[in-house]
DNA sequence: AATAGTATTGCAAACGTTTTCATAAACTGC
DNA sequence: GCAGTTTATGAAAACGTTTGCAATACTATT
């Protein structure tokens, strides 16, 4: 019937059970091709009767694959990051991973620790968000020869195999956008960019691109936001007080630029009449605001699946070979922006 | 200096270099005050020269903790469950745990397998979404004698030790707020309540507390959507498109309930006056909308970092106890509800 | 200086698998 | 029937730890 006695049903609990040896019972897992349909089914049954669970940390102290991948996130709750998430846990879990999740808060640092602990686990591969990682990470996987890869960022001299979006483009694009409506008075909400590659190549792609239209942004129309709607709104809110203020705001992500877009409603502000917002990411639920959030497309999910699939393809393969997708960008236009 | 030779670095390569046993060296990590500090620091500097690293799978396998929890979500990609993961995460990180996550998409054959696969992994303990779960399920976690536990969910019955709220209770509070406001024609958008608990709980609470006041809820008035604020903002452009159209809506949570209100806003109808709109769960970010989402507050960063310590409490406790607790919950008017 | 106790270390068995090698049995084709 | 294959199974070693037990070295007590 069912739950034999203790827990500890083990392999040879199976093989006494359907009287065979432990080895017959371990091929008919591992290469059933290899025993006979008779046995097999002896063994099935047994498997049943007993209940036996497979042992994952037995097999992988045999050398075998733990199935398991490590993946390392600024932060879980957070929009964007969960999209990558499950998209890049639905993929692997296809290929029979489970997935070791954990975030470090923007601390590279904590990110070391993760990494580290990730590798007691022996996981058979480590994923991380961005190209910015410390010299003793990269140290880290170097030296235990784990398969590593970066999810988000897309840069061709990347030190490792990377499935992501060029951040630089982002911001090129988010900048031309305003520029072409003809704004010339523009806001900046960004978060620090400390440990965040991210934010910095977009920000200083687009400082660059006002600037090679003559645009240089003063100090007073620069603000830093965390990814947080609450403080984005206030940042908005400052950036908007003054007696002159920008004809457009340009949100270092989605986050960012809806909570300015709140800051200008609440200032009873119009937009995009009065006031153009562009954000940088198309969040899930973006598309949805009132007005429709312009902003550039980067594919969260897309990037998470291709991640997944190709890290566990990178990683089964007998013959590996390093792999890098850019995934495109795309300007998405929707109620938030406006001619200046 | 650093990396050696080949990945091989194990206890035995340590104890080597530092000329002692490897018994000791094990001591060390595990058990330092049996061993002379003398010795430890020749152990410590042979780990560091090595660049060794221990080995969780077979720690685990000699009977030790595996120092992983499974949790298994319905969804990543969603703002109340990110956020309870990330405090999940962070509680169980910091007693030393590793999270190993899956989702299962409201699916409780895959919600099995989940469990199964992290069975195998040999998890020191489960952590499910809900009170909610299949046989099979139940069986499973009962016969393996593997710990577990239901997040986001309480009830004083509940076959599981559980953090979480009282949903019934929330559905009863959303329900009353509208009341007192004095609506009476009410619309509801809920998603499928199949295989979830909470919103079948919150559901059914608030049709009781509306027919105790006398109000039947018509079937026109009652749709179904997706945790999807474009679903959900669909479905209240429906709901709002008849001849007569409610004065409230009240929504299975805050997800549904800024679809609502932006589909409110598209019908050009002025929130709180010619409509109220009410949440459920107070998730990140309705505070910030406009106007303020009004809401029942569920308590996401507490019930996870909650669940967390008690669970690795009870993981690690020699005489563990089970434990269950309750999170309250509080009404939280903002400015999508008035007057009827 | 002998004894008892304590602190430190090593030996070897155990944990649950997988896999190499060897063996036995069952087929080939003549 | 017989050598040569092929197929199915088992025995045993290996993976990297931890820990109970035994052995040794040191300390304090008389």
């Amino acid at each position: 019937m069912s739950a034999k006695q203790k827990g500890n049903v083990d392999i040879v609990a199976v093989a006494k059970a359907a009287k065979v040896s432990p080895s017959t019972v371990s091929r008919t897992f591992n290469h059933p091709d290899l025993v006979s349909p008779a046995t097999r089914k002896k063994i099935n049954r047994a498997v049943q009767k007993l209940g036996y669970i497979r042992n994952r940390a037995a097999q992988t102290m045999h050398g075998k694959r733990s199935a398991t991948i490590g993946l390392v996130v600024p932060t879980i709750n957070h929009a964007i990051f969960a999209e990558v998430i499950q998209a890049f846990s639905d993929a692997i879990d296809k290929e029979g991973f489970s997935l070791l999740l954990a975030s470090h808060g923007y601390d590279l640092d904590r990110e070391y620790a993760m990494v580290r602990k990730f590798l007691e686990h022996r996981v058979d591969g480590v994923a991380l968000i961005g190209l910015e990682h410390s010299q003793a990470t990269a140290r880290l996987i170097a030296q235990q020869e784990t398969p590593a890869m970066a999810i988000w960022n897309y840069a061709q001299d990347a030190a490792l195999p990377c499935v992501g979006a060029d951040n630089r483009q982002a911001g090129r694009m988010a900048a031309a956008h305003l520029l072409e409506l003809g704004h010339r008075d523009i806001g900046l909400i960004f978060p620090d960019t400390q440990g965040n590659d991210r934010a910095r190549h977009r920000l200083s792609a687009v400082l660059e691109t006002l600037e090679a239209a003559g645009i240089t942004v003063p100090q007073d129309r620069k603000s830093e936001a965390p990814y947080s709607v609450a403080q984005a709104k206030q940042a908005a809110l400052d950036l908007l007080a003054g007696p002159s203020r920008p004809t457009a705001l340009l949100c270092g992500n989605d986050v960012i630029a809806q909570g300015a877009l709140y800051g200008a409603q609440k200032r009873g502000l119009k937009v995009p009449e009065e006031l153009s917002v562009m954000g940088i990411g198309d969040f899930k639920g973006s598309a949805d605001i009132e007005p429709g959030l312009s902003t550039v497309r980067i594919p969260a999910e897309t990037i998470g699946t291709l991640a997944g699939a190709e890290f566990t393809r990178f990683i089964t393969s007998d013959t590996p070979e390093p792999f890098s997708l850019c995934c495109d960008l795309e300007q998405i236009i929707r109620g938030t922006t406006g001619p200046a």
